[in-house]
DNA sequence: CGATTCACTTACCAAGTGGTAAACATTCAT
DNA sequence: ATGAATGTTTACCACTTGGTAAGTGAATCG
């Protein structure tokens, strides 16, 4: 283990096919990118770093994606991919009415404790706006619509609230996007962000949902 | 005789004196920072850029501030003083109760209009994360405090569903922020930020967050 | 009045930035 | 084996960044 410490960990020789560790490349780099982008900021990443991290150098990242704006767009699409899937499959299993949008809130908290990066790329994201924040809008937009057209067919049955679908959405999405990322907030109110107060996050979160959409 | 009318003994209350045009000069400095650093963002904001819009060298920015940090030190606490008065005007005039979140939360979107980036500014300091974070929340805090005992005072009322008051506060925060200020997924849900169609989102918003913390 | 302080400018600089050009090594097809 | 394609590196480049040093003209002061 002592002998590679200072050297750059050379990729060593891998079983696979060329474009298979092409492949491979790709996604490590999309990874890293996602979580430098995600926690830094796409402004704070350079290229150099970014490569650095990945024992390689600047223009190899610049081989695969021809400028730093192209890889952006990448780790969008990669980012969403992640996102619509972890979604789908926890909706797959998840019942009806109010089961599905506490589905939706744990499956939210899960991935902002084992990815907190996903989350704060999202954010980065939209505040970026130009291209880049709408190519992640019609990345989600499917998903959105769904959203949507769920919430509107639980008003018609009378389970929730009747109000307008794609507000409720808005309300619903920073709530939960907050509750789980605004770290500076949730410390000024006295949360450390640990492991146990995620849990009574979490719990306060979905009663405070609960009377907010629910019909009484 | 007739000469010394006005006592000059003290020309620091002279309109043209230089103290005064010091003040102007750091006053519009701070100004312009908070524009930028609250849409464009502070990495993406550079001194000269800065210096340049308001007709002066970098040079002179890094004399009434010793580095860009310092800056935007000052930027936190102008733009932490701004809201606070603002809120604590509101909050003067307002009743009691349910009265005092509505007052709040119409002062919020007063704000997310006519200065949208003063919420931007809040947003990309807490994104930052470190010292800055640091200083606003200290900024906030007397304020936070205040809004947490006034839930706690409502709950023990009875006018307010109990819960933790401070996760209470986190999701109303960021319920109205995301609200006021997540342009980008408003737009995804169909919602161009015009001025008509904020009346209704903050109608919406209001009669979720009242189904949300009123008592029932 | 002369001296000094003040607010600001011009002139720089070292350290990055994203990006180009070209050389190089490995793998693949023939 | 050989030549082409592929993935990566080294060497640059023009430009921007925050920050320093020194100077300048005007307001202020003794």
């Amino acid at each position: 283990m002592a002998a590679t410490v200072t050297a750059p960990a050379k990729p060593d020789r891998m079983p696979g096919s060329r474009a298979a560790r092409t492949r491979e490349t790709e996604h490590r780099i999309l990874t890293a990118a996602l979580e430098s982008f995600g926690t830094a900021g796409y402004d704070a990443t350079s290229l150099d770093a970014l490569a650095a991290g990945l024992g390689l150098s600047k223009q190899a990242i610049l081989y695969h994606w021809p400028s730093k704006a192209a890889l952006l767009d990448a780790v969008i699409d990669h980012a969403c991919l992640d996102l619509v899937v972890e979604f789908d499959g926890v909706l797959r299993d998840a019942g009806e009415g109010w089961d599905r949008i506490e589905a939706i809130v744990r499956s939210v908290f899960r991935v902002a404790i084992r990815r907190p990066e996903l989350l704060g790329f999202v954010r980065e994201v939209s505040r970026l706006g130009g291209d880049a924040a709408a190519r992640i809008s019609a990345d989600l937009e499917p998903f959105v619509a769904r959203a949507r057209g769920f919430l509107q067919r639980e008003m018609d049955a009378g389970r929730f609230r009747r109000c307008d679908p794609g507000l409720l959405f808005v309300s619903a999405y920073s709530t939960v996007l907050g509750a789980a990322t605004e770290v500076e907030v949730l410390r000024a109110v006295g949360f450390e962000p640990t492991a146990r107060s995620t849990v009574v996050r979490r719990r306060e979160l979905l009663s405070f949902l609960r009377a907010a959409i629910v019909a009484p």
